[in-house]
RNA sequence: GGAUUCGUGGUCUAGUGGUAUGACGUCGCCUUCACACGGCGAAGGUCAGGAGUUCGAAUCUCCUCGGAUCCA
């Protein structure tokens, strides 16, 4: 115990920044050969974009919350932190800052580019998640753009390859025909155009489209089955104008009846939908581009023409052959290249793809435990209508290479030596000749990684996976994320924990809800409600942020952001350090601090026994993940029972020389401590600074979480009776017009059933001087309403419950207080269940001056002076 | 269009079969002795709407309406 005052106001400012200056990383450290049983979190790795958002500040409290509650449990956690390196942000805000596209520098080069702004961007977050005095392992650090990561990227990859698990086909991408490279959906920009919708005859049926150029690469027509128009031609086969090959007519209700003529063409590729079709469908692929933009060989006499050239011509043509019918200007947004503003094409290019066993994944999924439970629907109603495979090839720069090469002469595709990775196959050449024709002539794979390659085993990364064998620490404990990338991040890594181990890849998995703005959407910088955690943290501090975030929503619900919770967070601290505060004033006269376990009054012995069943109940919430429940659990607890009850009635024996004082001063002492120990996962900060005071100078993360239990029913029967009792003198004194402070003459109270002995609290409490009668009042008595306890009556008697209620009710009053054996409903004699009801009384007082007040079989009068 | 989820006093929120939780706000009273970022007291909800199951539904089932998120 520190002897010097605690400050009149807690300056959340300087505590947190004291602390966090104490605190060292090795206090954080997985420790390698521990004995205590291990706690591995798969830690999600953000995205280095620089700043950290309030999204990531729920996810790390949540991790936080259960890394130090579990390091208190006595695990060997380990809280690592990754880094989700490559993607294509990072190459545009380079290509920004650097005005240069990635073409006019070398690969190399803008790799290198990629990597400095990347290794900035870290620099800056983990000084936010620093500040932020979350209790990271910075020694397993990983940052999955460094050789030792993307090697087991690649490591992987080839091992899934061996498998039989990674293959090569065709499939469409968006294509920029004049940058000459495919571009992924983030870098198409679209923008409002005008373009002409031609009316054609098509074997008979009028078809409207857009694209006349892609009229070679038609593989079918599409209307809606409810189409009066086309039901009975559903089926049939057509011939395509000019080019002369047949298509099948197909119905799909995701045809519009209203556009055109309600026919529609499909082409592979003139948009989006026609993919939809054409992958729904099963249609063949008919590629009538080039990746120039010119026209192929089955375009007959129109090969080697420029798009644009190609479609004047067609249309010139169906005019000469009359079967251009009308032509109509329509707008239409068009989706082009971001940098070059091409309108960009579908075209289909060989990509690598990972098979996808969606009942492999499931099983897993299954064996895993989900919190909350009802998340592990979402994953499996996605792997159950998985439709087509996981395409994991990239045509960009910053990312994982995919190390392989084709031998020139015979296309054999050549694998490295696992040994020799990481590799960069555009770079580095085979060390062997080829296998099969004994070719020296290698070209290197210039296309990447999917990032969820790299971030799909950063469990196996964390839990020791070098390839050689079941990893030291697998599976991992915990993994914490978001349900928005369920269908992405959970289910890839449990795809990949499956096919390179054949295991689940952790034994839990906890998932946070969506940060919300005060409107109730998702924030985003248009709707101009974004909240960021310096916003918070600025002026309420770390901790209130960490209460916001534990408590704002219960675990896996979306989260709204509230001021509300924030100010109150920020209060609830300011009563707590009044509560510490004041307790330790009073500690402090008492010198030396009893070493008593057996409290002796009764209200001393209602407080640890509430202790005793809080701690329980935190403990509970803390293990089943239940942040809200566990904080919620601590405030009330702390507020309600401890401040607001307990140190009211106990003020009275604190101010005072008695010689049971020694025992309020033990209660404080204990409570103290317990609430730091269960509130140090939560607001470590101002924990530790209570803590600190009330140990005498110890560290609250060195020690463990509180076990204390203290059983006492009679207790907690007694005192509730009293807390009640009080309540109703305080009303009764509000309502009489008298301040709370003010005497209020001479109480007694009847306790029938047993004797209660309080030593003196309640009277000290309401100013008062107090006679408890373990007695029947004399007065006059009479049996008023019975209250039925629905869950005895209800569960015993089923569908007789009704009447049974309204032949008790029609009972004498002597039956309703003594209950019969068996009571006679509706002609049937049935038995009386046990605790069926409790019956009160209403007491007259003929003659005496003094108010009554009724709590059950309690009396209370008061006789005021 | 599909999937998931939510709809609870003015606002936000807990509650998954037995008389509706808490916070903020509102109204009234109370300041020597931890705290006015406080205490005490009060008002305010037919738990989105409808139907069903049940002795009993905010809670389970179905439908309707509305919002959100993810996917197409």
């Amino acid at each position: 115990m520190l002897t010097e005052e605690l400050p009149k106001t807690y300056d959340f400012a300087s505590v947190e920044k004291r602390w966090l200056d104490q605190w060292d990383d090795s206090d954080f450290y997985f420790e390698k050969d521990s004995k205590k049983p291990q706690y591995v979190i798969d830690t999600p790795p953000p995205y280095p974009t620089g700043k950290l958002h309030i999204g990531h500040a729920l996810n790390w409290v949540y991790m936080d919350i259960i890394a130090r509650y579990k390091r208190m449990m006595g695990f060997n956690v380990m809280f690592p932190q990754g880094w989700d390196c490559h993607g294509l942000p990072t190459e545009v805000k380079v290509e920004e800052t650097h005005h240069i596209t990635k073409n006019d520098v070398s690969r190399e080069e803008f790799r290198k580019m990629c990597r400095e702004l990347t290794i900035e961007n870290i620099t800056r977050m983990r000084q936010s998640l620093r500040t932020m005095g979350f209790s990271v392992d910075w020694s397993n650090e990983y940052i999955t753009m460094e050789p030792y990561y993307y090697a087991k990227t690649q490591l992987s990859f080839l091992r899934m390859l061996k498998a039989g698990y990674i293959y090569q086909d065709e499939h469409p991408v968006n294509f920029c025909t004049r940058c000459e490279t495919a571009i992924a959906f983030a870098e198409v920009s679209y923008y409002d155009g005008e373009t002409l919708l031609n009316f054609f005859d098509f074997d008979g049926i009028e078809i409207a489209t857009t694209r006349p150029e892609l009229l070679a690469a038609c593989v079918g027509v599409a209307v809606h089955p409810d189409d009066e128009r086309y039901k009975s031609i559903v089926g049939k086969t057509l011939k395509v104008p000019i080019f002369g090959h047949k298509v099948t007519i197909i119905a799909d209700d995701a045809v519009d009846m209203a556009f055109g003529s309600g026919a529609v063409m499909i082409c592979t590729f003139g948009d989006k939908t026609d993919v939809f079709w054409w992958k729904k469908h099963h249609l063949p692929l008919r590629k009538a581009l080039t990746t120039k933009g010119t026209m192929t060989a089955i375009c007959g006499k129109y090969e080697g023409m420029p798009s644009k050239e190609c479609r004047a011509a067609i249309l010139a043509d169906m005019k000469e052959l009359g079967i251009l019918k009308d032509q109509k200007k329509i707008e239409q947004r068009v989706g082009g290249c971001w940098r070059c503003k091409t309108p960009i094409e579908i075209l289909s290019e060989r990509q690598w793809f990972v098979k996808v066993n969606g009942g492999e994944i499931v099983k897993a999924a299954r064996e895993i435990k989900w919190y909350p439970e009802h998340m592990l629907q979402r994953l499996e109603n996605w792997a159950e209508q998985m439709e087509w495979d996981w395409c994991i090839s990239r045509q960009r720069l910053f990312a994982t290479p995919i190390p392989v090469w084709f031998c020139d002469k015979c296309g054999e595709l050549i694998l490295p030596d696992e040994a020799d990775l990481p590799i960069d196959p555009t770079i580095e050449k085979p060390k062997h000749a080829c296998p099969k024709c004994g070719g020296t002539e290698f070209t290197g794979e210039k296309d990447v990684l999917d990032t969820w390659m790299d971030s799909s085993i950063t469990d196996l990364h964390v839990t020791g996976w070098d390839g050689s064998g079941r990893p030291p620490y697998f599976p991992a404990q915990i993994r914490p994320q978001g349900h928005d990338i369920i269908r992405t991040w959970a289910f890839y890594t449990i795809l990949r924990s499956v096919a390179l181990l054949g295991e689940k890849p952790w034994d839990g998995i906890l998932i946070n809800g969506m940060v919300l703005g005060e409107d109730g959407f998702k924030m985003s910088k248009s709707r101009d409600n974004v909240i960021g955690p310096e916003d918070v943290m600025g002026p309420y501090g770390v901790d209130a942020l960490r209460q916001w975030a534990a408590a704002g929503s219960s675990t896996g619900q979306d989260i709204l952001f509230n001021w509300n919770d924030v100010v109150a967070a920020s209060r609830f601290q300011t009563k707590m350090w009044n509560i510490v505060r004041f307790s330790l004033m009073q500690i402090q006269k008492e010198s030396p601090v009893p070493e008593t376990d057996a409290p002796s009054t009764l209200i001393d012995r209602w407080m640890l026994a509430n202790l005793s069943k809080t701690v329980a109940e935190v403990t509970e919430s803390m293990d089943a993940y239940l942040f809200d429940k566990g904080l919620k659990t601590i405030r009330e607890f702390a507020w309600n029972i401890m401040a607001d009850e307990y140190l009211e009635f106990v003020k009275g024996r604190l101010y005072s020389e008695d010689p049971l004082r020694a025992g309020a001063i033990y209660t404080l002492k204990t409570t103290l401590d317990a609430l730091c120990k269960m509130l140090s996962p939560y607001i470590p900060f101002f924990a530790q600074e209570c803590y600190h005071h009330l140990s005498g100078g110890k560290r609250i993360i060195d020690q463990p979480w509180t076990t204390f239990s203290y059983a006492d029913e009679d207790a907690l029967r007694d005192g509730d009776l009293v807390v009640k009792i009080v309540s109703l003198l305080r009303k009764y004194k509000h309502d009489s017009g008298l301040a709370l402070n003010s005497p209020l003459g001479n109480v007694t109270i009847y306790t029938p059933s047993h004797d209660i002995d309080d030593s003196g609290d309640l009277g000290r409490t309401i100013n008062a001087t107090v006679v408890w009668k373990a007695e029947e009042p004399a007065l006059e008595k009479t049996v008023g309403d019975v209250a039925f306890n629905k869950g005895v009556v209800g569960k015993t008697l089923r569908n007789k419950a009704g009447a049974f209620m309204a032949a008790v009710n029609a009972l004498s009053d002597a039956d309703k207080i003594t209950p019969p054996k068996s009571i006679l409903v509706e002609g049937e004699e049935i038995s009386v269940p046990e605790g069926a009801w409790t019956t009160s009384y209403i007491y007259s007082v003929f003659g005496e001056s003094v108010d009554v007040i009724m709590l059950d079989d309690v009396m209370i009068t008061v006789k005021r002076t």
